[in-house]
DNA sequence: GTAGGGTTAG
């Protein structure tokens, strides 16, 4: 029976894209042509059809307008009026001589220009009073307003309401202005007391305040609709904030570029990239000369879809209308180069930031640390670092904590001490839980136990939070140099304190029953499995009984890896076949790799063509990938008995490791493909690939018994 | 937090 559970799709292959492109975007027209176009997006724009006249003079709503744009979109590829939008950003549809309805007012509002109270201090000291008062009730607040120094004028009110937060005094006091009936409450009134609301996520508050401006005939402004759209957003009540923003075309209000984009970030953040640039488009064909922050947002959606074409597009959009990206666009472009896969270009652009002469922030060297650690790029994270240091650039806690886990990903064990050190030094940036979590890390992938457990007590007596990762590098890094009894105390210990297992410390727990060598020390790790995972824990024992069904074995198996997060599955099939081996339970290995296979944690295991026949066994355990490859070699020698037809290469892939502590998969590979007499051979230019020929196949089957490969 | 839009960590 199908399970939905089990046949989510898995992302197997992380795949890199190691680029190493030094080309700088904004000086280097030949990238364009490095990279494909885009994929044309078609749009078809009901209202750029020539409409009958009488139709065509009577004012359509700006709201009908976007209606096709927005909502039943662009894939009617049929139209005449299809447009490429990115691969022509400027083309035809646009007709000169009718030219299209303005979506959006190429003015920014004003805002109004405060004259010089003289009261200030004093009503910014009452504010401040206001603030820090202990007692948050209503009571004592309204107590506090009688001693307000000078009458509650328009201005003073006003300055006073600007200064309130929480959200509770902001909205008690905005009540108490309209009680006093001193002047009528005016839009900017309205408009204060939403933004300190938004920042308490306070949205239902806000819609009741705007219908109540409605009610009372107060015009909503471009101010008003931006903090309502950014407050529904703040929510994720993102249809509320197109609510509101269709609300504001039918009620005759033309967006200003600061709504404009606030909403392009609402369909953004759905995930609604056609949308978003059809809006994108339809603000430029009305004139609109989008400034950095527009860009910021295009920039992450792309990063988000990992996208590159759409980044590149932002890039040469923002190159071919002279807009100059601030820091934040910059840092905005880099993250989303970092998840689109692009080191390279990330580099590229941090570079071209630098020649533009802005000065990177935390962000922006949190962002391209982080790249350079996942890319494995040590002499470029470590040039960075040394430029960082020399520039003085700043640094913030985060930062420290990236840079930490950027050697944890490169095994830089001596410069996360250093950094560590200076941090337990520095005034600001004191280790805090994941920094105390990157070292346990560092020391746990370097197998450094005595000072992974040094980490550990100390975090005890710095009242440090252990958390789940934590947990699971300890655990890791315990198992591997065999101290089964402090897996139970640091387990216990970590339950103690609240850390909840999670897929991945059970897998760790798996993986450390595989390296067990007696019962009791497997039923130490067991016990912990028990608390953390007790379906997992029966499935193991169900494995080594003697009796089961493989039917029985394929009902647990199913159960429990339906019940797995999807990217722990294939880890915890990999250790369960580890287990059944070590136990010398061959055949229930076999049966694991066959139930995984079968419920597609394996893809792209085995790959075909005409001319070769390859075996992957990158993301596999060693005891798994020994499985497959006696599995393969099973199916080839039957092949070749039975005489069918066969490729003239063969091949077999274990990758090479590029960390530092990777386990040395193609060492262990060698050694069974001996143990088999298999004829594979590793190529001598690139580790980690086996290959055999057809010729070595056949002559090797005909000197073998079956039973040397068959299981 | 100067009435409104955009950016940092397993």
């Amino acid at each position: 029976m199908a399970n939905p559970a089990i046949s989510t799709p898995l992302d197997v292959h992380l795949t890199k894209h190691p680029d190493s492109n030094r080309a700088i975007f904004f000086s280097s027209p030949q990238l364009t042509q490095l990279f494909p176009r885009r994929k044309p997006l078609t749009i078809s724009c009901s209202s750029s059809k020539s409409p009958p006249k009488s139709e065509s003079e009577k004012p359509k709503s700006l709201s009908e307008q976007l209606k096709p744009l927005t909502a039943t979109t662009l894939s009617d590829s049929s139209s005449d009026n299809q447009t490429h939008l990115l691969s022509k950003p400027k083309s035809t549809w646009v007709n000169p001589s009718r030219p299209k309805r303005s979506v959006l007012s190429l003015q920014r509002q004003k805002k109004s220009s405060h004259s010089h109270n003289p009261q200030l201090r004093d009503l910014r000291r009452f504010a401040q009073k206001l603030n820090s008062s202990q007692d948050e009730s209503e009571d004592a607040f309204m107590a506090a307003l009688e001693e307000i120094p000078h009458p509650p004028s328009r201005e003073n009110a006003l300055l006073i309401l600007n200064s309130l937060k929480p959200w509770q005094k902001t909205l008690l006091f905005f009540n108490w202005v309209k009680t006093q009936n001193s002047f009528p409450m005016e839009t900017i009134f309205y408009n204060v007391t939403m933004k300190s609301l938004r920042f308490g996520r306070q949205f239902q508050v806000i819609e009741e305040l705007a219908h109540e401006m409605i009610s009372n005939g107060v015009e909503l402004d471009n101010i008003t609709y931006s903090t309502i759209i950014t407050s529904a957003k703040r929510c994720k009540l993102f249809d509320k904030a197109v609510d509101w923003f269709e609300k504001m075309y039918t009620t005759g209000v033309m967006p200003d570029e600061v709504t404009y984009s606030a909403i392009l970030d609402v369909y953004a953040q759905l995930g609604k990239v056609e949308e978003v640039l059809s809006l994108y488009e339809r603000g430029r064909a009305s004139g609109w000369k989008p400034d950095a922050i527009t860009y910021a947002v295009l920039g992450k959606m792309f990063g988000e879809a990992g996208d590159f074409d759409g980044i590149r597009y932002v890039l040469q959009e923002m190159r071919s209308l002279g807009v100059q990206p601030n820091v934040v666009v910059y840092n905005t472009l880099l993250e989303a180069m970092g998840k689109a896969g692009k080191p390279g270009l990330a580099r590229s652009l941090f570079e071209e930031l630098i020649e533009s002469g802005l000065t990177p922030n935390e962000k922006t060297l949190t962002a391209l640390v982080k790249i350079y650690g996942k890319a494995r790029w040590a002499r470029d994270a470590l040039e960075l670092w040394d430029r960082m240091r020399s520039n003085s650039w700043p640094m913030d806690f985060i930062l420290y904590n990236t840079l930490l886990n950027m050697c944890a990903d490169l095994g830089l064990e001596e410069e996360a001490e250093k950094l560590f050190a200076e941090m337990k030094r520095s005034e600001n940036s004191r280790p805090d839980s994941w920094s105390y979590t990157a070292m346990l890390n560092i020391y746990g992938s370097g197998g450094n136990v005595e000072k992974a457990m040094e980490t550990f007590d100390e975090m005890s007596e710095r009242g440090v939070q252990l958390n789940v990762m934590g947990t699971t590098c300890l655990i890791q890094c315990l198992g591997k140099a065999k101290r089964f009894d402090d897996i139970g105390r640091v387990f216990n210990v970590a339950v103690e304190k609240g850390v909840k297992p999670d897929d991945r410390l059970c897998g760790c727990l798996l993986s450390v029953v595989s390296l067990c060598e007696n019962v009791d020390d497997e039923n130490k790790v067991l016990s912990c499995l028990q608390q953390a995972n007790p379906k997992l824990d029966d499935l193991v024992k169900l494995l080594q009984e003697e009796k089961p069904s493989f039917e029985a074995i394929k009902d647990e198996f199913r159960s429990v890896i339906s019940n797995t997060a999807v990217e722990s599955r294939r880890p915890f099939c990999n250790c369960l076949i580890d287990i059944c081996r070590n136990g010398g339970r061959h055949e229930r290995a076999h049966e694991l790799l066959y139930l995984g296979t079968l419920y597609g944690l394996y893809p792209g295991l085995h790959n075909k063509t005409a001319n070769e026949w390859s075996l992957d066994v990158r993301s596999l355990s060693v005891g798994a990938a020994q499985t497959a490859l006696e599995e393969w070699m099973g199916t080839l020698y039957r092949i070749v008995q039975r005489k069918e037809e066969l490729p003239e290469l063969f091949s077999a892939q274990t990758g090479a490791g590029s960390h530092k502590f990777a386990q040395g998969m193609a060492n262990s590979f060698a050694s069974h493909v001996k143990k088999l007499a298999a004829p594979f051979r590793q190529c001598e230019d690139k580790a980690g690939f086996f290959v055999a020929t057809r010729e070595d196949l056949v002559s090797w089957v005909q000197s073998k018994a079956p039973s040397v490969v068959t299981v």
